[in-house]
Order: structure tokens, then sequence, then C-alpha cells
DNA sequence: AATGGGATTGTAATCGTTTTCAACCCCATT
DNA sequence: AATGGGGTTGAAAACGATTACAATCCCATT
């Protein structure tokens, strides 16, 4: 059942047929009402593989994601979509566990036209190839940005957020303060961990390395690294994950090892923790998590539009924005025991 | 760039460089080395809207979610894009938050062949709706089944998942024993609440229909229902939550309370959780959260081999299967405290 | 030298739409 | 009655690939 079948049933031109799928006006009411009643007789649907290739548009757009499991991206996908479903486009989420060859993969829908445009969460691309991706393809980076290339990008101040977060530390008066990172494979951390070195500095308190623990970005990886930092022997008395997901597992280590304690009464401090993203878990733990809250339903939206933007302007979409959105630290129950 | 071009440029025609792209037989050595380094120098690449468009193939799937945040989804997404990556397929997710507008739209994109096939986690259809669907194009469905629609289907036993986490609470001397539930949305809510029953049944135990409550599949509907719960003159001793998710907040939940304390010293006997899922994070909870694991792995990867079955197998896929795999009682702290 | 056949290449149709342009009809205006 | 113009419609050319079929070439065999 193609178009050519419905033209043929109510002998008109397949042009005619197309002009009332696609409600174009200068079409008389009596044939319009006579196509409609074929379509809606014959069940007829276009097929979007000939329209597609007409109008070289997919109406799809590919979100690109570094993770599947982590409920941040989870939460901000959920935003996208349903911008998504108030639109005529569908996304499509491609995930890279950090592998370069997907990375790759993935960017190429877009010159073999698969997708109209892209939205990655990703940052550590040459700057050079990524530019040339941004001039030539609608494209967005969110969360996360590459220093010196040209493409628009939206995140929080992930240095500024992490500054406010080991400053609330070190303010109630905490000075062994250790950190649990990813492996630096995104913009977000060398900047948090930037946020974490210049509120030591500033406090002057030392650096040390040793308190620097690198995890991936899950519970499992939260609970090594809290357990790793507690078997020093000047351990820290309070951890600031780079993720809530990190801080779930650093709770609950920090629990089994007896290091936190709700409603303890024996008189010992506990270690404090603050994460960040502030995930919708991290009220539902307990202790709740302290955090750096990002704004994942702006971000998401945000992102989405930028990228229609991109995508309706046509090809002259020469200037680049970088666009930061407000973070606010959340203090919940686990940097107040 | 196109074809044609790299056809012009390198004087043979636009057949020739197709069957190089496509690694056909018989060509030449030189000629495919000549268009090779012709494809190479230029960068081109083939414009896939006129692939898919002649071979009638888009090598996209669809996966039907009913939410993106439940961590659950994220874990058999994230088995299904391993094979997917490594297949010529990428996929695509939808997700329609019980909205059944949007349901039929991520339906339709089978017909208006937007994609070759999906991957439902629905299951409130109607069922011949259904069965037509799955006659006319590759359909499979994932941790639900729709009673009387003629689709291959693959899940646990969900009826017996309950059973087994009920009696084995029963068997710990548990009477009272309430439940938290979906909104009756899926299939397998009607399973697991058979099972409960069941159990309740075969112990003599009279069911309490104020002991079932009804939350959505988050942590924060978990907590409203365990407060709930517990608010009544005469509250559960035990509590079966049908996903982990909701058993989060229900642990939460009794931990304000009271009615769990890890390592408790009063006497008082804790209110015992058991789980649905077993997702990641149940190891992470305080207490850790004792639950029915389903083969989320096993779950992806099937369905999508499934899937890939049907689409090549071309449209004599009359033979529907109905799989069941194998759940698990995993016990962890919060039935045992 | 003629024949046959396998390997290689080209021609042109095809996939299902959209869209430009021309053609047509009908009616009001002159 | 001729003209002009708006409103409708159709014919045909795209879009960029794949592929059936025909054509050609080259070489071994007779």
């Amino acid at each position: 059942m193609k178009i050519k079948d419905i033209a043929n049933l109510t002998g008109l031109s397949v042009a005619t047929i197309s002009r009332v799928m696609n409600n174009h006006p200068n079409v008389s009411p009596e044939t319009r009402e006579k196509v409609e009643s074929a379509i809606a007789e014959t069940g007829y649907v276009p097929n979007f593989l000939g329209r597609n290739l007409r109008v070289s548009k997919t109406h799809k757009i590919l979100i690109i994601l570094p993770t599947a499991g982590n409920p941040f991206y989870s939460e901000i996908l959920e935003a996208i979509q349903e911008q998504a479903n108030h639109s005529e486009y569908t996304i499509l989420i491609g995930v890279t566990n950090e592998d370069p060859t997907l990375e790759n993969k993935y960017m190429e829908m877009l010159t073999t036209k698969q997708v109209d445009g892209a939205i990655t969460f990703l940052s550590k691309y040459d700057k050079y190839a990524l530019t040339q991706w941004a001039s030539q393809y609608p494209l967005v980076q969110c969360c996360e940005y590459t220093e010196g290339a040209q493409i628009t990008n939206i995140s929080v101040d992930n240095e500024q957020g992490a500054y406010d977060a080991v400053s609330y530390l070190i303010r109630k008066g905490h000075t062994r303060i250790g950190a649990i990172r990813g492996q630096l494979y995104f913009a977000s951390e060398s900047d948090r961990t930037a946020g974490y070195k210049r509120a030591l500095e500033q406090a002057g308190i030392k650096y040390r390395p040793e308190y620097c623990h690198i995890a991936d970005y899950t519970p499992e990886g939260g609970f090594r690294g809290a357990k790793a930092l507690m078997a020093l022997e000047e351990p820290p008395t309070a951890i600031f994950a780079y993720g809530d997901t990190i801080a779930i597992g650093v709770i609950k280590a920090l629990s089994e090892t007896g290091h936190i304690r709700v409603g303890r009464t024996d008189g010992v401090r506990n270690v404090a923790v603050i994460g960040f993203d502030d995930i919708q878990l991290s009220g539902m733990l307990s202790p709740t998590l302290s955090t750096v809250y990002q704004p994942k339903y702006e971000l998401g939206k945000k992102s989405f539009r930028l990228l229609m933007d991109q995508i309706n302007k046509g090809s002259d979409n020469k200037e680049c924005y970088s666009i930061k959105l407000m973070h606010k630290l959340v203090i919940r129950e686990s940097s107040e025991l």
C-alpha cells in the first residue's frame, strides 16, 4: 500500500495525495474529503523511508551517553524525552562505555544522515575534530564541554560546585577531606578537582594526593574507594564524591565500618559525605545525602531546544553558545551527623 | 558528495562503487583499490536515506519503555545495547509514561518503516491489536506478556517469584504481610499479586485488602506506601515490594519510623522487607535488600536475539514463543534483622 | 582463428515520497 | 467575447542508493 495505490483508487495523482497528507492548502474540500476517506478505508500510512530521502530529514536525534546505568543521565533523558514528545522528533540513544570506536560510530550517524542532530554527554574529543563536527551538523554538548572546541554546550559550573561543597565541609571544621573521583574521562571531573583544590588552598590546607581516590561512577566504585580511604593510617573525616552514585557506595562502606551511624550515641563523630548531581534517590538513603544539585530537567530541556534551534536554522549556525546553569548546595543529613 | 561523484572521479559507474562499498565479490583488485583510495581521499560516506529506501531497512530497532527512570530497565537496556553494538543495529528508545497515545505512536513507527522491529516492555495492549502487530512486524514483549495475544514474549515467572518471596516471609514466622504494588498497569503485577495470595492461602492466612497498597515504581511511592501501612492499627510485620525501587522507599520509611534499625539492641523486631528485580543498588542499601532476582542481562540479550531472528527470517514468522527465565530469591539483610 | 565461459563492468529500473512547473478550469472583469 | 487570474490538479524530476540484466573483456580450449 503506497501513495500510488491511493492515487489509483481515487483517480487522482500522487501529487494530490501527497498534498492532502501534508495539509497543503490549495486542495479543494471535495478531493480532500475523497482522499481522506480512501486513506481511512485502506489504512494507508506513508513510508518514511521514501519521505526521508526526499526531504533529507530523519526526524530523529541521537543522544550519546557514556553509560546507561547512571540515574543522573536517566533523569536528564526523561526531560529530553518529554520535549521530544511534544515535537515531531524521536530520540535514539547510544551508549559508548568509554569506547572511542563507538564514539566515532555514533558521530558518523550524523554524516550518514541517520539522524538530524545529536546531544553528546562526552567531553574527551579532539577539539579540532569536535569543532569540525559542530560546524557541519547540529550538535550540542550537555553537562560537559571541551576546552578550545567551538560547539554550543550547556552545563553547571563544576569547579564552583565542587568548591562550594568542599568549602562547606571546611567550614564545618573538617581538614582531612577525601575525594572520590572518576577516571578523568570528563572535563567536569577536572573542574571539580580544581574546585576541590581551590577550596583547600584557600583554607590553607595542603592537598594530599593519597586522599584522592579514583573510581568509576557506580556504588561499587564508591564502596571500594571509601574502604580504601578509611584504611589510610590517617583517614579523612569527610569525603566528597564526584557523583551521587559514588556517594551511595561511600555511605554503605562507612556504615559497614562504623564510620557512619544514624542516631549514633557513642560520641564518635561520623564521617561527613557530600555528593554531586542530586539524583532522586539521594533523599532516600540513610542518612539522606547532602549533595550539589544540578538542574537536570533544565539541562535536558535546554539541550533539546538548543539542538532544535540549530536544526531549524539550517547550515548557517556559526554562532556557538556556552551556557552555565545554576547549581545549588543541598544539605541533608550525611554532612551533618 | 554522493556515490555518483565517486563514479565520475574514478571514471567508473555507480554500480561498481556500490559494489565496493558493500564488499561484493567480482570486483577486480585494481578497481577496488582505485575506488577505495578515492573514497579515502574525498571522505565519502554513503547516505543512509537512499540506501534505506532501496533496501527497505532502517537497521534500527525500537525499545518501548514505560518509564525512563527505573534502573531495572536501565540494566536490561544495557544488555540490549551491548548486543546491538555487536550487530549493525542501533537502538532507539521510546518512553510512554503510561500514555496510550504514545504507545500507539511508537507502534506506528513499525508501519511507517521507521524501525525494523521493536521490543516492548508494556503489557496492557488490546490482545487482538497486539496479535495483529506481531503478525505483521518483528516484535517481542520483554518482562511482560499479554494474556491471549499471539506474540513471542520473555519474562520470569512472576507469580512464582512473588510466591517464593512471601512464602519465605511466612516461614520466618510472619503472618501480617503487607504488599506495595503498582497500579495494575502490568501483567507482571497481577501475577505477583496472585503469587502473594497463593502463598497466604496455602499458609491459611487470610488476605487483607488493607495490607495491599498501591504506589508507582519509585522510592517516593514506596516511602508513602510504607508509612501508610505502618499507620494501620495492626501494622504488618513484613512488607513485600513489587520492585526494588519501591523497596528503597520502604526501607527509608521504616528507618524513619524506627521499624528498621541496623544493629538494633532494644530487642524490638525489625519489619522485614523483600523486593523484586535485584537492581544493582540493592546491595548498597542499609540494610541490604532481600529481593527476587530477575536475570536482566539474559532478558535483554535474549529479547534482542529473538527480535533479530524475526527480522532475519522475514515475514513467515508465524510461530511465537513464550519463554520463561529463572528467577531466584536473594536473601540479604532486610528480611533477616 | 573461432568459440565458450568466467570475471568484471555498465545501463537503467527501482524504492516511495515531495515538489517544481506547467496545465487546466472557472469565473469575474473589461 | 476576449482577457486575466486565482484556485486545483497532474506530469515528471528529483532524492541517493542497490541490483537485475545486459554487455564487454580476456583468456583458455578446440
